[in-house]
DNA sequence: GTGTTTTTTTAAACACTGTTTTATAACGTC
DNA sequence: GACGTTATAAAACAGTGTTTAAAAAAACAC
Protein backbone atom coordinates (compact mmCIF):
# COMPACT_ATOMS: atom_id res chain seq x y z
CA UNK A 1 0.00 0.00 0.00
CA UNK A 2 2.81 2.18 0.84
CA UNK A 3 6.40 3.14 -0.44
CA UNK A 4 8.69 0.99 0.28
CA UNK A 5 11.73 2.02 -1.69
CA UNK A 6 13.77 -1.37 -0.89
CA UNK A 7 14.62 -1.70 -4.46
CA UNK A 8 15.42 0.95 -7.22
CA UNK A 9 13.32 0.15 -10.67
CA UNK A 10 16.06 -1.28 -12.30
CA UNK A 11 16.91 -3.74 -9.09
CA UNK A 12 13.23 -4.89 -9.22
CA UNK A 13 13.35 -5.80 -13.04
CA UNK A 14 16.31 -7.46 -12.37
CA UNK A 15 14.78 -9.20 -9.42
CA UNK A 16 11.45 -10.19 -11.16
CA UNK A 17 13.78 -11.58 -14.04
CA UNK A 18 15.94 -13.64 -11.57
CA UNK A 19 12.52 -14.83 -10.24
CA UNK A 20 11.61 -15.70 -13.44
CA UNK A 21 14.67 -17.89 -14.45
CA UNK A 22 14.57 -19.67 -10.99
CA UNK A 23 11.15 -20.94 -11.85
CA UNK A 24 12.00 -21.92 -14.94
CA UNK A 25 15.10 -23.74 -14.18
CA UNK A 26 12.26 -26.13 -12.10
CA UNK A 27 8.76 -25.78 -13.53
CA UNK A 28 7.41 -25.61 -16.71
CA UNK A 29 6.30 -21.81 -18.61
CA UNK A 30 2.28 -23.45 -18.02
CA UNK A 31 3.30 -23.55 -14.45
CA UNK A 32 4.29 -19.93 -14.14
CA UNK A 33 1.82 -17.05 -12.98
CA UNK A 34 2.39 -13.52 -12.47
CA UNK A 35 1.01 -13.83 -9.33
CA UNK A 36 4.01 -17.02 -8.15
CA UNK A 37 6.38 -14.63 -9.67
CA UNK A 38 5.07 -11.82 -7.15
CA UNK A 39 5.29 -14.09 -4.32
CA UNK A 40 8.36 -15.18 -4.97
CA UNK A 41 10.40 -11.86 -4.97
CA UNK A 42 7.92 -10.21 -2.10
CA UNK A 43 5.71 -7.95 -4.17
CA UNK A 44 2.08 -7.52 -5.21
CA UNK A 45 1.48 -8.73 -8.75
CA UNK A 46 0.16 -4.95 -9.49
CA UNK A 47 3.68 -3.79 -9.01
CA UNK A 48 5.43 -6.38 -11.64
CA UNK A 49 2.95 -5.01 -14.71
CA UNK A 50 3.88 -1.44 -13.59
CA UNK A 51 7.19 -2.67 -14.42
CA UNK A 52 7.02 -4.35 -17.00
CA UNK A 53 3.60 -3.15 -18.76
CA UNK A 54 1.86 -6.65 -18.56
CA UNK A 55 2.56 -10.77 -18.07
CA UNK A 56 2.87 -11.07 -21.88
CA UNK A 57 5.93 -8.23 -21.53
CA UNK A 58 7.25 -10.06 -18.98
CA UNK A 59 7.77 -13.18 -20.95
CA UNK A 60 8.95 -11.36 -23.42
CA UNK A 61 11.50 -9.75 -21.34
CA UNK A 62 13.37 -13.05 -20.25
CA UNK A 63 12.93 -14.55 -23.98
CA UNK A 64 15.12 -11.70 -24.58
CA UNK A 65 17.22 -12.40 -21.80
CA UNK A 66 17.57 -15.88 -23.10
CA UNK A 67 18.12 -15.28 -26.93
CA UNK A 68 20.99 -12.59 -25.77
CA UNK A 69 22.60 -15.52 -23.64
CA UNK A 70 22.46 -17.81 -26.58
CA UNK A 71 24.10 -15.48 -28.56
CA UNK A 72 27.02 -14.19 -26.53
CA UNK A 73 27.15 -18.58 -25.79
CA UNK A 74 27.48 -19.07 -29.63
CA UNK A 75 29.65 -15.87 -30.63
CA UNK A 76 31.90 -17.19 -27.92
CA UNK A 77 32.20 -20.41 -29.04
CA UNK A 78 33.23 -19.78 -32.28
CA UNK A 79 35.55 -17.17 -32.00
CA UNK A 80 38.61 -18.58 -32.37
CA UNK A 81 37.48 -19.74 -35.65
CA UNK A 82 36.07 -16.70 -36.90
CA UNK A 83 38.58 -14.45 -36.22
CA UNK A 84 41.39 -17.06 -36.87
CA UNK A 85 43.94 -15.52 -39.76
CA UNK A 86 43.05 -16.47 -43.10
CA UNK A 87 46.45 -18.01 -44.34
CA UNK A 88 45.07 -20.23 -46.45
CA UNK A 89 41.85 -20.10 -48.12
CA UNK A 90 41.32 -23.75 -47.43
CA UNK A 91 41.86 -23.69 -43.84
CA UNK A 92 39.58 -20.89 -44.04
CA UNK A 93 36.76 -23.00 -45.15
CA UNK A 94 37.76 -26.14 -42.80
CA UNK A 95 37.08 -23.85 -39.79
CA UNK A 96 34.01 -22.11 -40.86
CA UNK A 97 32.65 -25.91 -41.42
CA UNK A 98 33.96 -26.18 -37.73
CA UNK A 99 32.01 -23.00 -36.79
CA UNK A 100 28.97 -24.37 -37.79
CA UNK A 101 29.59 -27.46 -36.42
CA UNK A 102 29.93 -25.49 -32.86
CA UNK A 103 26.97 -23.76 -33.29
CA UNK A 104 24.96 -26.81 -33.47
CA UNK A 105 26.43 -28.24 -30.70
CA UNK A 106 25.61 -24.79 -28.83
CA UNK A 107 22.22 -24.82 -29.37
CA UNK A 108 21.75 -28.24 -28.50
CA UNK A 109 24.00 -27.58 -25.39
CA UNK A 110 21.37 -24.98 -24.67
CA UNK A 111 18.40 -26.14 -25.20
CA UNK A 112 19.29 -29.06 -22.83
CA UNK A 113 20.75 -27.29 -20.16
CA UNK A 114 17.64 -24.53 -20.26
CA UNK A 115 14.93 -26.43 -21.60
CA UNK A 116 11.54 -24.52 -19.89
CA UNK A 117 13.31 -21.45 -21.37
CA UNK A 118 14.28 -22.33 -24.54
CA UNK A 119 10.89 -23.55 -25.16
CA UNK A 120 9.39 -20.42 -24.29
CA UNK A 121 11.60 -17.98 -25.92
CA UNK A 122 10.80 -19.86 -29.15
CA UNK A 123 7.73 -21.42 -28.97
CA UNK A 124 5.66 -18.94 -27.25
CA UNK A 125 3.15 -16.61 -28.83
CA UNK A 126 1.95 -13.49 -26.77
CA UNK A 127 -1.36 -13.45 -25.98
CA UNK A 128 -2.69 -10.52 -28.37
CA UNK A 129 0.19 -9.83 -29.72
CA UNK A 130 0.00 -10.28 -33.32
CA UNK A 131 3.32 -9.55 -34.16
CA UNK A 132 6.56 -9.18 -32.24
CA UNK A 133 8.37 -6.35 -31.57
CA UNK A 134 11.22 -4.81 -33.81
CA UNK A 135 14.20 -5.33 -31.05
CA UNK A 136 12.79 -8.60 -30.19
CA UNK A 137 12.90 -9.47 -34.20
CA UNK A 138 16.64 -8.05 -34.20
CA UNK A 139 17.42 -10.80 -31.55
CA UNK A 140 16.34 -13.41 -33.95
CA UNK A 141 18.11 -11.97 -36.94
CA UNK A 142 21.48 -11.97 -34.92
CA UNK A 143 21.21 -15.79 -34.45
CA UNK A 144 20.44 -16.28 -37.53
CA UNK A 145 23.57 -13.86 -39.01
CA UNK A 146 26.11 -16.04 -37.14
CA UNK A 147 25.06 -18.94 -39.54
CA UNK A 148 25.54 -16.42 -42.39
CA UNK A 149 28.45 -15.39 -41.90
CA UNK A 150 30.19 -18.88 -41.47
CA UNK A 151 28.55 -20.06 -44.31
CA UNK A 152 29.52 -17.30 -46.91
CA UNK A 153 33.61 -18.38 -45.05
CA UNK A 154 32.82 -21.89 -46.64
CA UNK A 155 33.71 -21.10 -49.50
CA UNK A 156 31.14 -22.18 -52.08
CA UNK A 157 30.28 -19.67 -54.38
CA UNK A 158 26.09 -18.80 -53.90
CA UNK A 159 24.43 -15.76 -55.00
CA UNK A 160 23.22 -13.79 -51.66
CA UNK A 161 19.70 -15.59 -52.10
CA UNK A 162 21.35 -18.56 -51.70
CA UNK A 163 23.55 -17.69 -48.73
CA UNK A 164 20.19 -16.14 -47.37
CA UNK A 165 18.39 -19.70 -47.64
CA UNK A 166 20.97 -21.90 -46.44
CA UNK A 167 21.61 -20.10 -43.38
CA UNK A 168 17.71 -20.77 -42.67
CA UNK A 169 17.81 -24.03 -43.89
CA UNK A 170 20.80 -24.85 -41.09
CA UNK A 171 19.22 -23.16 -38.91
CA UNK A 172 15.80 -24.55 -39.46
CA UNK A 173 17.32 -27.89 -39.42
CA UNK A 174 19.29 -27.36 -36.20
CA UNK A 175 15.99 -26.22 -34.44
CA UNK A 176 14.03 -29.05 -35.27
CA UNK A 177 17.16 -31.58 -33.84
CA UNK A 178 17.13 -29.65 -30.46
CA UNK A 179 13.51 -30.13 -30.54
CA UNK A 180 13.38 -33.51 -31.40
CA UNK A 181 16.33 -33.95 -28.79
CA UNK A 182 15.33 -31.71 -25.83
CA UNK A 183 12.19 -33.62 -25.58
CA UNK A 184 9.63 -32.30 -22.96
CA UNK A 185 7.31 -31.18 -26.69
CA UNK A 186 4.76 -33.83 -28.33
CA UNK A 187 7.82 -34.98 -30.43
CA UNK A 188 10.72 -36.70 -28.50
CA UNK A 189 13.42 -39.01 -29.63
CA UNK A 190 15.23 -41.31 -27.29
CA UNK A 191 16.42 -43.64 -29.82
CA UNK A 192 19.08 -41.13 -31.47
CA UNK A 193 21.23 -38.61 -29.83
CA UNK A 194 21.45 -34.96 -30.83
CA UNK A 195 24.62 -35.12 -31.41
CA UNK A 196 24.23 -38.18 -33.79
CA UNK A 197 21.29 -36.36 -35.74
CA UNK A 198 23.53 -32.81 -36.06
CA UNK A 199 26.46 -34.59 -37.53
CA UNK A 200 24.46 -36.21 -39.98
CA UNK A 201 22.60 -33.16 -41.13
CA UNK A 202 25.56 -30.95 -41.26
CA UNK A 203 27.79 -33.70 -43.12
CA UNK A 204 25.10 -34.14 -45.80
CA UNK A 205 24.08 -30.65 -46.41
CA UNK A 206 27.00 -28.86 -46.07
CA UNK A 207 28.93 -31.52 -48.35
CA UNK A 208 26.29 -31.00 -51.11
CA UNK A 209 26.44 -27.78 -50.50
CA UNK A 210 30.45 -26.94 -50.84
CA UNK A 211 30.57 -28.94 -54.03
CA UNK A 212 27.60 -27.81 -56.42
CA UNK A 213 27.99 -24.56 -57.81
CA UNK A 214 25.07 -21.61 -58.02
CA UNK A 215 23.17 -22.74 -61.49
CA UNK A 216 23.71 -26.45 -61.13
CA UNK A 217 22.23 -26.84 -58.01
CA UNK A 218 19.07 -29.72 -59.04
CA UNK A 219 19.76 -32.65 -60.35
CA UNK A 220 16.94 -33.73 -58.91
CA UNK A 221 13.48 -34.48 -60.95
CA UNK A 222 11.34 -31.61 -60.81
CA UNK A 223 8.39 -31.93 -58.53
CA UNK A 224 5.48 -30.09 -58.60
CA UNK A 225 6.01 -26.84 -57.08
CA UNK A 226 3.02 -26.38 -54.95
CA UNK A 227 0.79 -28.59 -53.62
CA UNK A 228 -3.27 -28.15 -53.13
CA UNK A 229 -4.43 -30.02 -50.66
CA UNK B 1 -29.85 -29.11 -15.72
CA UNK B 2 -32.08 -31.14 -16.98
CA UNK B 3 -31.68 -34.27 -19.55
CA UNK B 4 -31.96 -33.08 -23.06
CA UNK B 5 -30.87 -35.88 -25.22
CA UNK B 6 -30.83 -34.03 -28.41
CA UNK B 7 -27.27 -35.60 -29.38
CA UNK B 8 -26.12 -39.19 -28.57
CA UNK B 9 -22.74 -39.13 -26.95
CA UNK B 10 -20.87 -39.68 -30.13
CA UNK B 11 -22.46 -36.97 -32.00
CA UNK B 12 -22.36 -34.88 -29.18
CA UNK B 13 -18.13 -35.44 -29.17
CA UNK B 14 -18.33 -34.51 -33.14
CA UNK B 15 -20.32 -31.61 -32.75
CA UNK B 16 -17.36 -30.26 -30.02
CA UNK B 17 -14.71 -31.19 -32.40
CA UNK B 18 -16.17 -29.57 -35.28
CA UNK B 19 -16.50 -26.72 -33.06
CA UNK B 20 -12.73 -26.77 -31.77
CA UNK B 21 -11.71 -26.71 -35.62
CA UNK B 22 -14.08 -24.30 -36.93
CA UNK B 23 -12.87 -22.12 -34.17
CA UNK B 24 -9.45 -22.99 -34.88
CA UNK B 25 -9.55 -21.96 -38.29
CA UNK B 26 -10.01 -18.53 -37.91
CA UNK B 27 -8.64 -17.57 -34.29
CA UNK B 28 -5.40 -18.89 -32.10
CA UNK B 29 -5.34 -21.50 -29.71
CA UNK B 30 -4.51 -18.73 -26.92
CA UNK B 31 -7.98 -17.09 -27.44
CA UNK B 32 -9.89 -20.54 -27.57
CA UNK B 33 -11.20 -21.66 -24.16
CA UNK B 34 -13.53 -24.56 -22.97
CA UNK B 35 -16.38 -21.73 -22.02
CA UNK B 36 -16.40 -20.57 -25.56
CA UNK B 37 -16.18 -23.85 -26.74
CA UNK B 38 -19.11 -24.65 -24.76
CA UNK B 39 -21.11 -21.57 -25.83
CA UNK B 40 -20.58 -22.17 -29.35
CA UNK B 41 -22.12 -26.09 -29.27
CA UNK B 42 -24.82 -24.17 -26.79
CA UNK B 43 -24.05 -27.05 -23.99
CA UNK B 44 -22.46 -25.98 -20.89
CA UNK B 45 -18.63 -25.96 -19.65
CA UNK B 46 -19.38 -29.16 -17.69
CA UNK B 47 -20.71 -31.50 -20.35
CA UNK B 48 -17.69 -30.94 -22.53
CA UNK B 49 -16.16 -32.02 -19.39
CA UNK B 50 -17.96 -34.92 -18.50
CA UNK B 51 -17.79 -36.06 -22.41
CA UNK B 52 -13.62 -35.66 -22.64
CA UNK B 53 -12.49 -35.81 -19.24
CA UNK B 54 -10.71 -32.37 -19.28
CA UNK B 55 -10.33 -29.20 -21.54
CA UNK B 56 -6.76 -30.42 -21.77
CA UNK B 57 -8.51 -33.56 -22.86
CA UNK B 58 -10.23 -31.85 -25.84
CA UNK B 59 -7.00 -30.33 -27.26
CA UNK B 60 -5.59 -33.91 -27.16
CA UNK B 61 -8.14 -35.50 -29.24
CA UNK B 62 -8.35 -32.27 -31.57
CA UNK B 63 -4.48 -33.18 -31.93
CA UNK B 64 -5.37 -36.54 -32.77
CA UNK B 65 -7.24 -35.73 -35.47
CA UNK B 66 -4.84 -33.02 -36.96
CA UNK B 67 -2.43 -35.96 -36.78
CA UNK B 68 -4.45 -38.28 -38.52
CA UNK B 69 -5.40 -35.88 -41.67
CA UNK B 70 -1.42 -34.90 -41.74
CA UNK B 71 -0.65 -38.77 -42.38
CA UNK B 72 -3.49 -39.73 -44.63
CA UNK B 73 -2.67 -36.78 -46.87
CA UNK B 74 0.86 -37.67 -46.88
CA UNK B 75 -0.17 -41.59 -47.49
CA UNK B 76 -2.16 -40.33 -50.49
CA UNK B 77 0.28 -38.00 -51.54
CA UNK B 78 3.09 -41.04 -51.94
CA UNK B 79 0.74 -43.61 -53.05
CA UNK B 80 2.04 -43.09 -56.47
CA UNK B 81 5.72 -43.26 -56.22
CA UNK B 82 5.05 -45.63 -53.00
CA UNK B 83 3.07 -48.45 -54.93
CA UNK B 84 4.77 -48.48 -58.25
CA UNK B 85 6.06 -51.56 -59.79
CA UNK B 86 10.09 -51.72 -58.70
CA UNK B 87 11.15 -52.44 -62.28
CA UNK B 88 14.28 -51.28 -61.60
CA UNK B 89 16.18 -50.47 -59.11
CA UNK B 90 17.21 -46.92 -60.15
CA UNK B 91 13.35 -46.13 -60.87
CA UNK B 92 12.48 -47.16 -57.45
CA UNK B 93 15.09 -45.24 -55.93
CA UNK B 94 14.28 -42.04 -58.02
CA UNK B 95 10.87 -42.41 -57.19
CA UNK B 96 11.29 -42.65 -53.28
CA UNK B 97 13.04 -39.35 -53.71
CA UNK B 98 10.17 -37.89 -55.34
CA UNK B 99 8.11 -39.30 -52.25
CA UNK B 100 10.46 -37.72 -49.99
CA UNK B 101 9.78 -34.15 -51.90
CA UNK B 102 6.36 -34.49 -52.29
CA UNK B 103 6.31 -35.37 -48.27
CA UNK B 104 7.69 -32.09 -47.82
CA UNK B 105 5.78 -30.51 -49.65
CA UNK B 106 2.65 -32.15 -47.71
CA UNK B 107 3.85 -30.84 -44.36
CA UNK B 108 4.71 -27.19 -45.49
CA UNK B 109 0.73 -27.11 -47.22
CA UNK B 110 -0.97 -28.15 -44.01
CA UNK B 111 1.15 -26.01 -42.06
CA UNK B 112 0.00 -23.45 -44.28
CA UNK B 113 -3.75 -24.08 -44.93
CA UNK B 114 -4.23 -24.50 -40.72
CA UNK B 115 -1.31 -23.06 -38.86
CA UNK B 116 -3.54 -22.67 -35.60
CA UNK B 117 -3.61 -27.01 -35.82
CA UNK B 118 -0.87 -27.45 -36.19
CA UNK B 119 1.10 -25.27 -34.09
CA UNK B 120 -1.41 -26.73 -31.20
CA UNK B 121 -0.57 -30.38 -32.55
CA UNK B 122 3.15 -29.81 -32.51
CA UNK B 123 4.17 -27.64 -29.64
CA UNK B 124 1.21 -28.23 -27.55
CA UNK B 125 2.01 -28.63 -23.52
CA UNK B 126 -0.71 -30.04 -21.92
CA UNK B 127 -0.73 -28.64 -18.57
CA UNK B 128 0.39 -31.50 -15.72
CA UNK B 129 0.56 -34.02 -18.18
CA UNK B 130 3.83 -34.89 -18.23
CA UNK B 131 4.34 -37.87 -21.08
CA UNK B 132 1.40 -38.02 -23.48
CA UNK B 133 -0.33 -40.96 -23.85
CA UNK B 134 0.71 -43.30 -26.12
CA UNK B 135 -1.83 -43.31 -28.80
CA UNK B 136 -0.58 -40.17 -29.09
CA UNK B 137 2.90 -41.10 -29.26
CA UNK B 138 2.35 -44.08 -32.37
CA UNK B 139 0.42 -41.35 -34.31
CA UNK B 140 3.72 -39.46 -34.42
CA UNK B 141 5.44 -42.62 -35.08
CA UNK B 142 3.56 -43.27 -37.84
CA UNK B 143 4.47 -39.76 -39.45
CA UNK B 144 8.03 -40.53 -38.62
CA UNK B 145 7.77 -44.30 -40.50
CA UNK B 146 6.64 -42.41 -44.13
CA UNK B 147 9.91 -40.84 -43.99
CA UNK B 148 11.69 -44.26 -42.99
CA UNK B 149 9.95 -46.07 -45.37
CA UNK B 150 10.65 -43.82 -48.14
CA UNK B 151 14.98 -43.64 -46.96
CA UNK B 152 15.29 -47.34 -46.92
CA UNK B 153 13.91 -47.22 -50.89
CA UNK B 154 16.42 -44.33 -51.73
CA UNK B 155 19.04 -47.09 -52.13
CA UNK B 156 21.44 -46.11 -49.98
CA UNK B 157 23.20 -48.93 -47.92
CA UNK B 158 22.80 -48.00 -44.38
CA UNK B 159 22.52 -49.63 -41.12
CA UNK B 160 19.17 -50.03 -39.09
CA UNK B 161 20.40 -47.64 -36.78
CA UNK B 162 21.66 -45.15 -39.47
CA UNK B 163 18.08 -45.27 -40.96
CA UNK B 164 16.61 -44.27 -38.15
CA UNK B 165 18.51 -41.31 -37.67
CA UNK B 166 18.42 -40.20 -40.99
CA UNK B 167 14.37 -40.14 -40.61
CA UNK B 168 14.34 -38.33 -37.50
CA UNK B 169 16.89 -35.69 -39.36
CA UNK B 170 14.76 -35.50 -42.48
CA UNK B 171 11.06 -34.81 -40.29
CA UNK B 172 13.51 -32.21 -38.48
CA UNK B 173 14.70 -30.38 -40.91
CA UNK B 174 11.44 -30.42 -42.59
CA UNK B 175 9.86 -29.30 -39.47
CA UNK B 176 11.75 -26.69 -38.59
CA UNK B 177 11.41 -25.32 -42.15
CA UNK B 178 7.95 -24.95 -42.00
CA UNK B 179 7.78 -23.52 -38.84
CA UNK B 180 9.35 -20.35 -40.58
CA UNK B 181 7.20 -20.69 -43.58
CA UNK B 182 3.84 -21.25 -42.04
CA UNK B 183 4.67 -18.00 -39.49
CA UNK B 184 2.76 -16.77 -36.82
CA UNK B 185 5.30 -17.46 -34.05
CA UNK B 186 8.76 -16.24 -32.92
CA UNK B 187 10.62 -17.05 -36.10
CA UNK B 188 9.36 -16.18 -39.32
CA UNK B 189 10.86 -15.88 -42.66
CA UNK B 190 9.55 -13.78 -45.44
CA UNK B 191 13.15 -13.55 -47.53
CA UNK B 192 12.62 -17.32 -49.26
CA UNK B 193 9.60 -19.27 -49.42
CA UNK B 194 9.37 -22.31 -47.93
CA UNK B 195 9.24 -24.54 -51.12
CA UNK B 196 13.55 -22.96 -51.88
CA UNK B 197 14.38 -24.08 -48.45
CA UNK B 198 13.16 -27.58 -48.44
CA UNK B 199 14.72 -27.72 -52.13
CA UNK B 200 17.87 -26.87 -50.99
CA UNK B 201 17.55 -29.20 -47.72
CA UNK B 202 16.55 -32.28 -49.62
CA UNK B 203 18.69 -31.79 -52.36
CA UNK B 204 21.91 -31.28 -50.11
CA UNK B 205 21.12 -33.86 -47.85
CA UNK B 206 19.75 -37.14 -50.14
CA UNK B 207 22.98 -36.34 -52.62
CA UNK B 208 24.92 -37.30 -49.52
CA UNK B 209 23.10 -39.73 -48.08
CA UNK B 210 22.60 -41.55 -51.44
CA UNK B 211 26.37 -41.33 -51.73
CA UNK B 212 28.29 -42.03 -48.87
CA UNK B 213 27.96 -45.83 -47.55
CA UNK B 214 27.98 -46.73 -44.03
CA UNK B 215 30.90 -46.79 -42.72
CA UNK B 216 32.97 -43.90 -44.57
CA UNK B 217 30.53 -41.30 -43.77
CA UNK B 218 32.97 -38.38 -42.04
CA UNK B 219 35.10 -36.69 -43.78
CA UNK B 220 35.12 -33.68 -41.93
CA UNK B 221 36.99 -32.57 -38.94
CA UNK B 222 36.44 -34.08 -35.71
CA UNK B 223 34.37 -31.44 -32.99
CA UNK B 224 34.78 -32.02 -29.05
CA UNK B 225 31.66 -34.09 -28.90
CA UNK B 226 29.92 -32.35 -26.09
CA UNK B 227 30.12 -29.15 -25.69
CA UNK B 228 29.85 -28.13 -21.98
CA UNK B 229 28.03 -24.38 -21.70
C1' DG C 1 -49.52 -46.94 -14.75
C1' DT C 2 -46.86 -46.16 -10.79
C1' DG C 3 -42.30 -46.25 -8.36
C1' DT C 4 -37.53 -46.67 -8.63
C1' DT C 5 -33.19 -46.32 -10.71
C1' DT C 6 -30.09 -44.61 -13.98
C1' DT C 7 -28.34 -41.21 -17.08
C1' DT C 8 -27.77 -36.71 -18.78
C1' DT C 9 -27.34 -32.00 -18.00
C1' DT C 10 -26.36 -27.77 -15.79
C1' DA C 11 -26.24 -24.05 -12.20
C1' DA C 12 -23.49 -22.66 -8.71
C1' DA C 13 -19.39 -22.66 -6.12
C1' DC C 14 -14.36 -22.87 -6.07
C1' DA C 15 -9.76 -21.73 -6.77
C1' DC C 16 -7.28 -19.87 -9.82
C1' DT C 17 -5.69 -16.38 -13.67
C1' DG C 18 -4.11 -11.31 -15.52
C1' DT C 19 -5.61 -6.59 -15.14
C1' DT C 20 -7.64 -2.07 -13.46
C1' DT C 21 -8.95 1.03 -9.96
C1' DT C 22 -8.37 3.34 -5.88
C1' DA C 23 -6.29 4.63 -1.83
C1' DT C 24 -2.22 5.42 0.92
C1' DA C 25 2.24 6.02 2.57
C1' DA C 26 6.82 7.75 1.64
C1' DC C 27 9.85 10.76 -0.92
C1' DG C 28 11.75 15.21 -3.00
C1' DT C 29 10.92 20.16 -3.40
C1' DC C 30 9.73 24.72 -2.10
C1' DG D 1 5.49 22.20 7.29
C1' DA D 2 2.78 21.95 3.01
C1' DC D 3 2.57 20.13 -1.76
C1' DG D 4 2.95 17.48 -5.68
C1' DT D 5 5.02 13.21 -7.30
C1' DT D 6 6.04 8.47 -7.10
C1' DA D 7 5.88 3.85 -5.53
C1' DT D 8 3.11 0.29 -3.66
C1' DA D 9 -0.64 -2.72 -2.79
C1' DA D 10 -5.53 -4.03 -1.46
C1' DA D 11 -9.62 -4.82 -3.52
C1' DA D 12 -12.59 -5.35 -7.30
C1' DC D 13 -13.29 -7.29 -11.91
C1' DA D 14 -13.77 -10.32 -15.62
C1' DG D 15 -12.11 -14.28 -17.13
C1' DT D 16 -10.26 -19.28 -16.76
C1' DG D 17 -10.82 -24.80 -15.91
C1' DT D 18 -12.91 -27.85 -12.59
C1' DT D 19 -15.92 -29.88 -8.88
C1' DT D 20 -20.22 -30.50 -6.55
C1' DA D 21 -24.90 -30.86 -6.10
C1' DA D 22 -29.19 -30.98 -7.77
C1' DA D 23 -32.77 -31.65 -11.06
C1' DA D 24 -35.14 -33.43 -14.88
C1' DA D 25 -35.78 -36.72 -18.34
C1' DA D 26 -35.41 -41.33 -19.80
C1' DA D 27 -35.27 -46.26 -18.85
C1' DC D 28 -36.58 -49.99 -16.22
C1' DA D 29 -39.37 -52.91 -12.86
C1' DC D 30 -43.48 -54.67 -11.35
Amino acid sequence: MARRNDHSKDELRQLTLKAVRDFLAIYPPQDMSLRKIAKLIGYSPATIINNFGSYGDLLLAVNAETLDELHALSATAIRDESHALDKSQALGQNQAQVALRKLARVYLAYARKYPYRWHLAFEHRIAGQTTLPAWQKNRIDRLFALFTEQLSRTGARKSLQELHIASRVVWAGVHGICLLAAGGGVVQENNATGEQMLDMFLTGFLQTYTQTTQTAQSTMAPVRTTIQL
